[in-house]
RNA sequence: CGGGAUGUAGCGUAGCCCGGUAUCGCGCCUGGUUUGGGACCAGGAGGUCGCAGGUUCGAAUCCUGCCAUCCCGACCA
């Protein structure tokens, strides 16, 4: 099978679909929009599961599980919500077929069989999780509620990628209850940080932590906090958001609480998601022309073990000793695997792990074992070094931990350098076109012209940065004043 | 959903204009030789030509409809 991948500098998106083909991450499926997660792909996605899980455990958040329907009457309880799901829902109208008489064989829905409320898939769970939330908040001793589902939503996107953005995803999805407005505020900033903390130590990917402004603001919130990042071909991907939603939900469900005082009050509520996008995230932001880099925190398989051997008794050898390391990186906690397959010589090995981005990749031959060495090579720079056998399983863990924060200063480096300040309209759009990437720049603060420089530039304000500091000058388009830059990109 | 392109074995393709039952490479299977960067020899298997209709004695090829994917827009995590 031919593994070529088409290069990144000729064709970015095709680079981007060779690889999670190539790689084995996905495949495409007989359903419009929605792709089927292969098992390497799914390990990814696992992993991630598992460390995002207990990071919400930790911080006092349970799972539980909401039904995938939602009645078309409590999806537009919230209105705003509503609306901006609407155009993007797959609807369930029968729940019956039968066989059509006239042809033989085929079915047909049952035309009887209408149901009579239609059923809306999940576009997002706010709707089916506060209406069952009322029947479970009376006092401020419910409070706060701090709960999480993992579970598949469905967006009828017009326009689907891999990963990115297609009809189904799997994401995890939190929704929290409180008794005050600056409680459900400071949660919402908790998962940011989460997240943030996420992205940055285990995906290896730097986010800037921010607040959406009012155009890209979550259906039915108030405030939408979110971390951006920047993949290698200089678009930004939202790569989670937080939401506060005040009581928006509250009062469309009449979710009502009695505080101390034994005074009624609606209750202050958060939601927080992250999906399978950040997958595609990962592949766009750190791999390159020969496959995946995957860091080592999420990588199914951080270490490869390739036997070199001619006979039978070399190869007994080289398992002698592969064993006892094997045990030892096992015992650490290290995923490996040793690759003893007789089909593939070691050169085609080198290069489809190479393509699988497998953080570390042991040889050995009999050259090595003769002076008591392995050859290592890393997956991130390429470098081939020789390791002594003693003490080896040490090295090695010592190795991935450095890769882990060698893939993320790259991408930090590489992101940083892509912050740009414009002063002009002609410098933004000429930065836009030259040095894709976010850039700092001043904004009336309107929804107009934010539609506006949207429809001029192709560009959207990404966030307003949390950390950003007060400065006065000119917005780039309308040249009113403004108070501070915002961060404006072209995003997936 | 609009514009453009594509769909032939697991993958990549030739054939289509000009209709006569499908070419080549990789992969796969068997045997052997190999193994420090995508091995080699010999033999072999594998196809409703995206799907459904139509035209025709005969359709991968011509016509119609549908489906899927990619690229560019609008929508979006």
């Amino acid at each position: 099978m031919s593994k070529e991948i088409t290069s990144m500098q000729e064709d970015y998106s095709q680079w981007y679909n060779d690889l999670v083909i190539k790689a084995g991450l996905a495949d495409y499926s007989a359903v419009r929009g929605c792709m089927v997660i292969k098992p390497y792909g799914y390990a990814i996605w696992e992993n991630m599961q598992k460390q995002l899980d207990s990071m919400f455990k930790e911080t006092g958040h349970q799972n539980a599980y909401f039904p995938l329907f939602v009645p078309k009457s409590l999806f537009e309880a919230e209105e705003t919500n509503a609306e901006g799901f609407a155009k993007e829902c797959a609807i369930v109208t029968h729940y019956r077929l039968k066989g059509d008489p006239e042809n033989k064989g085929k079915l047909i829905v049952d035309p009887e069989a209408k149901l009579e409320e239609e059923l809306i898939v999940r576009p997002t769970s706010e709707a089916i999780i506060w209406n069952t939330y009322k029947g479970w908040i009376q006092s401020y001793r419910d409070l706060p509620l701090l709960i999480n589902q993992w579970a598949n939503v469905v967006r009828w996107e017009m326009r689907t990628r891999l990963f990115l953005r297609t009809t189904e995803f799997l994401w995890q999805e939190g929704h929290t209850a409180h008794a005050t407005e600056k409680e459900a505020v400071a949660e919402t900033v908790q998962m940011l940080n989460v997240y943030a903390d996420f992205a940055e130590n285990h995906m290896a990917l730097p986010v800037i932590k921010g607040v959406k402004s009012a155009n890209e603001r979550f259906a039915g919130a108030v405030d939408t906090y979110c971390i951006e990042a920047l993949m290698q071909d200089g678009k930004a991907l939202q790569a989670g958001t937080s939401h506060f939603l005040g009581q928006n939900f509250a009062k469309a469900f009449d979710v009502k609480f009695t505080d101390k005082e034994n005074k009624l009050d609606f209750v202050w509520a958060t939601s927080w998601g992250v999906s399978t996008r950040l997958i595609g995230a990962l592949v766009m932001a750190h791999s390159d022309n020969e496959g995946l880099v995957l860091p080592p925190k999420l990588a199914p398989i951080q270490v490869v073990i390739v036997p070199i051997f001619k006979g039978e008794e070399q190869k007994q050898l080289i398992d002698e000793k592969v064993n006892v390391l094997m045990q030892q990186l096992k015992a650490a906690g290290i995923s490996v695997k040793y690759d003893d397959n007789d089909n593939n010589r070691p050169g085609w090995k080198f290069a489809e792990y190479e393509m699988k981005g497998i953080p570390v990749r042991i040889a050995i031959g009999a050259r090595d074992l003769a002076n008591n060495v392995v050859e290592v090579a890393r997956r991130d720079t390429k470098e081939k070094m020789s390791f002594s056998m003693d003490g080896l399983s040490d090295r090695i863990i010592a190795l991935l931990d450095e890769i882990q924060l060698a893939i993320f200063n790259k991408a930090k480096t590489f992101r940083d350098d892509r912050i740009t300040p414009a002063e002009t309209w002609e410098e933004f759009l000429k930065l836009l076109d030259e040095k894709p990437g976010f850039i700092s720049a001043h904004w009336d603060g309107t929804s107009e012209t934010e539609d506006k420089i949207k429809e001029l530039a192709k560009a959207t304000i990404r966030c307003i940065p949390l950390n950003n500091q007060l400065e006065n000058g000119k917005c780039i388009l309308t040249g009113k004043d403004s108070s501070q830059r915002v961060l404006f990109a072209r995003a997936y």
